[in-house]
DNA sequence: TTGAAAGCGATACCAC
DNA sequence: GTGGTATCGCTTTCAA
């Protein structure tokens, strides 16, 4: 901490506080000279603001509270990363809280970043199946949601990729490549996004008059023998959309050791662009997110949200895009 | 934010704001009663405490900064949540200061954290080969380094996995599993940790009689093309060990590409134990750190260092643990 | 254009 | 045990 304070600086230029704090903040109301003046003891002193004392005054803090569900899952990590960067060009820092898709931990940071009087809070991902109702607590609070779906819309702003779209795409590809029966595969774990996945899944086969049926078009994945049993009752899947990387990633790791070729006996596309992707072979298909226009969108909206409160209730959806590599045909 | 000060508190439960301060911070001097009438206006009223006001009077903040070069690495990913989850549990939140290997913006976080009068700040990790001296401007604020070699060692208590003894291990049993000649593959960047891994790498050698010389024994990574002629230049060479996982990945990659077989024709081993390892074929022997390890010693030290700044300049390794993996016989 | 002073919410010293 | 009050460093209103 800086040991000089606004009196300290006020005294050796000869002004008051008032005049020191009005040039600081360029709030006007100063001669260009006295302005140099102070600004001259600012630089000589290395004077920096007290934060604490500031915020205490003004009830803003210049911070914003990131709620991420896991900061070692790849996108998560990028997802932040980006944030964190744009906030820091607009000098806001970022409390980064990893809740670990714990409900209690969730509940815990939010109280922390309440009465660290953060200025909004940006909550990634649905950790929860119909978003748990946290949002009570955050009345007073701008918040952004990003992938949760909020408890309600009218209190948020809503950002998420085009999950949806993303998956019908990821689908028609398979099919347009030559698929004619494809499956998905889940995870146990439904998230809201997830959920748009299949919805968008659906739609494609829908679209393509292939019928779905929840047991012969949906996989739950667990392990090579479900995975096995599931072929073997489902000839006529060819080809296989998983909700995530991970799950393709384990899939086609799978095929291969029940003495499958990906893609000639099955084509598989995922969903996120995890690093992995280019290090398994086959390279992975798969939908990537855009993570800077995300991140680009949720700073700009969060700022703008922090400037008028009542500018909520807005959805944004992220367009996706296909990354083509060796496990598509 | 809470609505309540701690005035309101104070003529809510019919006494002096003093007497709530010392009840809400355990001083004492209170009679049981009045600690049970006030924690009870407490809880019926939510009330938080200000910890900007706190922090202008107290100066602390229960705020600890990271400094992390890139947290997209799944390493410093996973280093970073254990910390900020055991701060947490110590009640203390934390910034997370994604640097981006960035000297410029290293100043700028550095600056920031200052003056947000954050208690105490972890240096993740040599961006810088001879770690820049960014202490300087840390001389009253308690900070720890994690792999990074700082400046002067009498400032900070220094903390890393043993990577010399790690590196050691990786070679030795390569050794151990039929090498002759194994070479040392790194990147252009040489970090004061991956310096260590040389030293360990060239120990093993040394131990074992087999000599080493730049040229022949170590090859800085650029493509499949450089390793194509170093292994052509080089035909005793029969394993590699790489400084880390990324590029024993990238390597591994570029034999298959080149039709070699691994482990047959050249056993590979690498270091971090990221997950892509697990996704490659072959699976990728590695030398894990014991991150949990790691940052359980660095919350302790930090917490320690709070209490009494003089206990510096010690330095603590932490072993790292060799796993097996089809890359190497 | 400048300055005096009130006040943000807490802590801690001192008097009782 | 309890309470009054100065104080931390800043912003902002009001008067000059």
């Amino acid at each position: 901490m800086s040991q000089y304070s606004i009196k300290d600086i006020a005294k050796l230029a000869n002004v008051s506080i008032a005049t020191v704090s009005r040039i600081i903040n360029n709030k006007g109301k100063y001669s260009e000279k006295t302005r140099r003046k102070v600004l001259k003891v600012i630089r000589e002193t290395g004077y920096e603001i007290d934060s604490s004392a500031q915020s205490l005054r003004t009830n803003v803090t210049h911070t914003i509270g990131i709620l991420v569900p896991d900061i070692k899952n790849s996108f998560f990590a990028d997802l932040v990363q980006k944030i964190e960067e744009k906030l820091f060009e607009k000098e806001y820092s970022t409390i980064i809280c990893n809740t670990d898709k714990n409900e209690q931990k969730e509940k815990a940071y939010l109280r922390m970043l309440e009465n660290k009087k953060v200025d909004g809070i940006i909550v990634i991902s649905g950790s929860y199946r119909h978003g748990f109702h946290f949002e009570s607590s955050l009345k007073n609070i701008p918040y952004i949601c990003i992938d949760r779906e909020p408890a309600d819309f009218e209190d948020t702003i809503f950002i998420s990729s085009n999950h949806q779209l993303g998956a019908k795409e990821a689908t028609k590809y398979l099919i347009d490549h030559g698929s004619k029966n494809p499956a998905i595969i889940t995870s146990s774990f439904i998230s809201t996004s997830i959920e748009s996945r299949i919805t968008g899944f659906r739609e494609a086969l829908s679209e393509n008059n292939i019928p779905y049926r929840s047991g012969q078009n949906l996989l739950t994945y667990e392990d090579s023998t479900s995975l096995q049993s599931f072929l073997n009752t489902n000839k006529q899947i060819d080809s296989f959309f998983a909700v995530d990387d991970n799950i393709a990633i384990k899939t086609i790791l799978d095929l291969k050791k029940l003495g499958y070729k990906v893609p000639d006996d099955y084509q598989v596309i995922g969903f996120d662009n995890i690093p992995s992707d280019q290090v398994l072979s086959p390279t992975l298909t798969t939908i990537a997110q855009n993570t800077s226009k995300i991140a680009e969108t949720v700073v700009d909206s969060i700022l703008k949200l922090l400037v008028s409160p009542k500018d909520k209730g807005s959805q944004i959806f992220i367009a996706t895009r296909l990354i083509p590599r060796e496990s598509t045909r």
